[in-house]
DNA sequence: GTCTATATTTTGATAGAC
DNA sequence: GTCTATCAAAATATAGAC
C-alpha cells in the first residue's frame, strides 16, 4: 500500500458537489438544504468554493436535473435501438427504473418525489422533455401498430406509469419494505395490463 | 343594494387565513410562500395579525393538513357506512377524489403534489393516518371476501391508487386538458382491473 | 481554488401603541 | 386584533488574502 499524502483533500470537483447535492436534495429537500450543508458534505469549509463551480444554488439543482434527464434520454435511445416492439421497449424502461431505484435511489427520488418546479420554475416541464417525449412516442407507436389498446397516448402513459411510479415511490419512501427488484415482475404485469390490447 | 360600510375590512378569521394559505401553498409551495404573501392575500397589512391565530407558519400548514385528512377520514366513514362491498366503497372514494379535483383543486394539490414531510417533519406519515388505514382496510376486506385478487393489501392500494392519483395529478398539472370528471369512468375501470379477481 | 471575513437580503417572529 | 417598528437569525452571495 502506498503512503497516504498528508495534505488534506482540498480540491473539489464539480461532480463531487453534484453528488453531494443530489443526496441532500433527495433526502431533505432543496429548501432544507443550505449551501453550508453542501460544503460540509463535500469536505470544504466555506460556500465560497462552490461559487467557483456554480453560479448559485439553483444552478446546482438545474445541472443535476439536466444531467439526470439527459442520461435518461440516452438510455431510452439505446433501448429503442435494441428493441422493436413497444412491449419490449417499455419492459426495458421499467427494468431500468427499478434498477435505478435499488442502485441509485437518490436519482429516482429526485425524479419521482421531489417537486422540481418549486425551485426550478424556468425549467421545461417534465412532459416536454426529450426523455418523456420519447416515452410518449413508444406508446403512440404501440397504439398505431395495434399492440396497445387504442386510447390517447398520454392516457396510456398516465395509467402505465401511474402503476410503475407509485410502486417505486412506495419503495423509496420505505412503505414497501423490500427492494424494488422484488416488486418488479408483478408491477410490470399490472402496468402492462392497463394498456395492452386484449 | 345596501350602502357599503366605509370601514375597511380588518377582522380576519382563522378560516380566511387557512384558505388563503392553502391556495398559496398549493400554488407556489410552502417555502415560496412568505407570511407576507399570506397577509397580502388575506387583506391585512402585517404578519402580526397571523400570530394571534397561529403559533407560527408551520402551525398553519399543520392545521391545514390535519383538517384535510380529518375531513377525508369522515367522508370515508360515511362511504363505508352506506356501502357494503369493497368495490362500491372504492367506487365512491374515487368519485369523491375526482369531484374534489374539479371543485377544490387546492385541496387535492396539497394531498397529491405537495411534499408535506418537507415542512411538517413531525407529522404522521400519510400511510399511518386514519384516512389511509381505512382505505387499506377496504382492500383487506375485499381480498378476504374474494372480491379482490389475493395479494398484499398494501400492494393492491399501490396499484389502484397509482392509476387514480396519477390521473388526478396529470389533470392538476394541466397535462390532461379536460376536467377530472371527463377521465373518471375510464380511470376507475383501469384502476379496478388492477385489483379485481377475475 | 479554498480560506477569512463580511455584505446583503429575506423572513420568521416579537413588543407595545392604539 | 391590527398597526408601526424592530429584532434576530439564517442563508445567499461577494471581496480579497493566501
Amino acid at each position: 500500500m502506498e503512503p497516504e499524502k498528508q495534505i488534506p483533500k482540498k480540491v473539489i470537483t464539480q461532480d463531487e458537489i453534484l453528488q453531494a447535492a443530489l443526496k441532500l436534495f433527495a433526502d431533505k429537500g432543496y429548501f432544507n438544504t443550505s449551501l453550508t450543508d453542501i460544503t460540509d458534505a463535500v469536505g470544504i469549509k466555506t460556500p465560497s468554493g462552490i461559487y467557483h463551480h456554480f453560479k448559485n444554488k439553483q444552478a446546482i439543482a438545474s445541472s443535476l436535473y439536466g444531467n439526470i434527464l439527459d442520461s435518461l434520454s440516452i438510455s431510452i435511445d439505446d433501448i429503442r435501438r435494441r428493441n422493436r416492439k413497444s412491449s419490449e421497449q417499455l419492459r426495458e424502461i421499467v427494468d431500468l427504473l427499478f434498477k435505478l431505484t435499488d442502485d441509485a435511489p437518490e436519482v429516482m427520488q429526485f425524479l419521482l418525489t421531489v417537486k422540481v418546479s418549486d425551485f426550478l420554475p424556468d425549467e421545461k416541464p417534465l412532459l416536454s422533455t426529450p426523455a418523456f417525449l420519447k416515452i410518449k412516442k413508444i406508446f403512440q407507436i404501440g397504439i398505431n401498430e395495434g399492440e396497445l389498446r387504442s386510447t390517447d397516448a398520454l392516457l396510456a402513459y398516465t395509467y402505465f406509469f401511474g402503476v410503475i411510479n407509485h410502486t417505486l415511490k412506495m419503495v423509496l419512501m420505505g412503505d414497501l419494505k423490500q427492494e424494488a427488484d422484488h416488486y418488479q415482475a408483478q408491477a410490470w404485469l399490472i402496468a402492462w395490463n392497463t394498456v395492452v390490447k386484449k
